[in-house]
DNA sequence: ACGTAAGATGTCGGTAATCGACATATGAAG
DNA sequence: CTTCATATGTCGATTACCGACATCTTACGT
């Protein structure tokens, strides 16, 4: 009965998430916050995404993990990609550069 | 066990049927293949994505359709946005160009 | 005349990503 | 001393999408 909002991120999670870990280090908290400012708080995505995805994403070898300490001092868990992790970036990049093109044509002489 | 493919169309299926029909009616079957034409083949979307999304979209009251006749001759069922449609139609197009650039923001300066 | 391919609409069950809500712990600020 | 932001995590529900299948019709080759 409820409505639910627009799911925000379809499939687009995990490009994001290994794009951000590529420039450095950083933990899911993070990647959360740098998400909400890139995109100006239109995007928000919530725990219940976020870490089932960074999960997902490890179990598939694609990021490691490593505990630490934020900058702050608090306990934080940092990921990083592995070398697949990198590969499979370039490819959901280029694979979401093909598809927005796509779409793109269509809105336009649709 | 068996390995799906990736998911091509995440949400924006709506949004490409709803433009589609916003320049001419058409039935499921051409809207289907304008798709992989207007993609050069990279994007397909099987008839058990398509016609449910049709049913969702009149029982949304965002299309109606009518029975008629194709240009060879057969029985289709076209389909025209209502107004209401119309409407949604420029809200995922706009949703769409936010979401979009976000994306490209962060794959350039993530 | 006959079979097969393509056009066309539809259903069904499974999969998986996202979501909101909740749980929990800690350090900082007031 | 309590409340807020930081930080990680789980859980169940929802829902879009997918491949497979079913069905009917027309066109085409042989």
């Amino acid at each position: 009965m409820k409505k639910s909002n627009r799911e925000l991120l379809h499939g687009t999670l995990e490009l994001l998430i290994l794009r951000l870990l590529q420039s450095k280090k950083r933990h899911g908290y993070e990647i959360a916050k740098q998400i909400q400012v890139f995109s100006k708080e239109k995007l928000k995505v919530g725990q219940g995404s976020l870490y089932p995805a960074l999960h997902r994403l490890e179990h598939k070898g694609m990021i490691k993990s490593s505990w630490g300490q934020s900058e702050s001092g608090r306990k934080v868990k940092f990921y990083e990609p592995t070398k697949e992790g990198a590969a499979q970036l370039q490819e959901e990049v280029s694979y979401w550069q093909e598809f927005s093109q796509t779409i793109n044509l269509i809105i336009r002489e649709g």
